[in-house]
DNA sequence: TTCCAGGTGCATA
DNA sequence: TATGCACATGGA
């Protein structure tokens, strides 16, 4: 895919491997907003705007080197769909979402956010992220910057149980007296496997919210978060299981390395079109 | 009213 | 090591 990095702006060619409706509502990201002619998307303490244009997308921002680190726009997405559709399973969902790209987010961000995912829907999880950052971000002219560890620490579990996360307030309470921004980046260090260990010994991560951390933030394609939606994809079209590291250890074996883009597939066509 | 949502922690055997 | 239950909340 052929883009354009200038100082405010990208610009993409082609519509065949980035849309932004199917980058942002595949459940990856939760701070973002479709505003008709274009989408909003935020992640740590910056903003950018997409909008589509005759020939591809503009990507408006003031930070557009982050943005493209972000949209991950170095990978070629031809030419992992092109591997990926050799699998039978993977024909419709690509087709389905053609324009997914997995997001390389910020690895604090990605933890809270993935915490306060467990055991809920997207809807609910976007008006807790909203209402943490309007609470305890910045102000950053007309949206809030998602907030940094030390304005998390300032607060008691009572906080977050207010701004609705539920059971989940004690999680996030103990998590931010157990990891910091700086801890996080070392971390990048180490394999897949040492790292998802160190990541669920943090509260509120299990195996689940570990491999989200792992594929949305460190970037690591070799992993395949196995949730509810998983299940059910995996009940429909391989075998009646419910145990789900079972299920996990299955898929990781069938696509390796691309483990997470073919997640990323599925999970998007299960949940737009799963009665299909 | 019950079920479900991008599950995890903890007790028990 | 494996299984089962409790856990907040709000929409369907």
């Amino acid at each position: 895919m052929k883009y354009l990095l200038a100082q405010n702006k990208i610009s993409i060619f082609g519509k065949e491997d980035f849309c932004p409706a199917h980058i942002l509502e595949c459940g990856q990201i939760f701070s973002y907003k479709n505003c008709g002619d274009h989408f909003e998307v935020l992640s740590k303490d910056k903003k950018a705007k997409i909008f589509e244009t005759e020939s591809g997308f503009e990507i408006l921002t003031d930070d557009s080197k982050y943005f493209e680190n972000f949209f991950d726009l170095k990978t070629n997405y031809g030419e992992i769909k092109r591997k990926l559709s050799k699998f039978e399973i993977l024909k419709k969902p690509i087709e389905f979402g053609y324009g997914i790209r997995i997001l390389k987010n910020d690895l604090f961000e990605m933890l809270i956010s993935f915490i306060v995912s467990a055991n809920n829907n997207i809807k609910r999880i976007q008006l807790i992220l909203g209402r943490l950052r309007e609470r305890l971000g910045e102000k950053k002219g007309d949206f809030y910057s998602f907030p940094i560890r030390e304005r998390m620490l300032t607060v008691d579990e009572k906080f977050f149980a207010e701004i609705g996360a539920g059971y989940r307030a004690k999680y996030l309470f103990n998590v931010v007296r157990q990891i910091d921004e700086d801890r996080l980046q070392e971390w990048q260090a180490l394999s897949t496997e040492a790292l998802r260990k160190k990541l669920i010994t943090l509260s509120g991560v299990g195996p689940k919210v570990a491999d989200c951390i792992l594929l949305f933030g460190f970037g690591r394609g070799d992993v395949f978060p196995v949730d509810t939606w998983i299940e059910k994809m995996y009940n429909k079209f391989y075998l009646p299981e419910h145990n789900r590291e079972k299920i996990r250890r299955n898929l990781t074996d069938q696509f390796g390395l691309y483990s997470g883009y073919a997640q990323q597939y599925l999970f998007y066509y299960m949940r737009c079109c799963g009665d299909n």
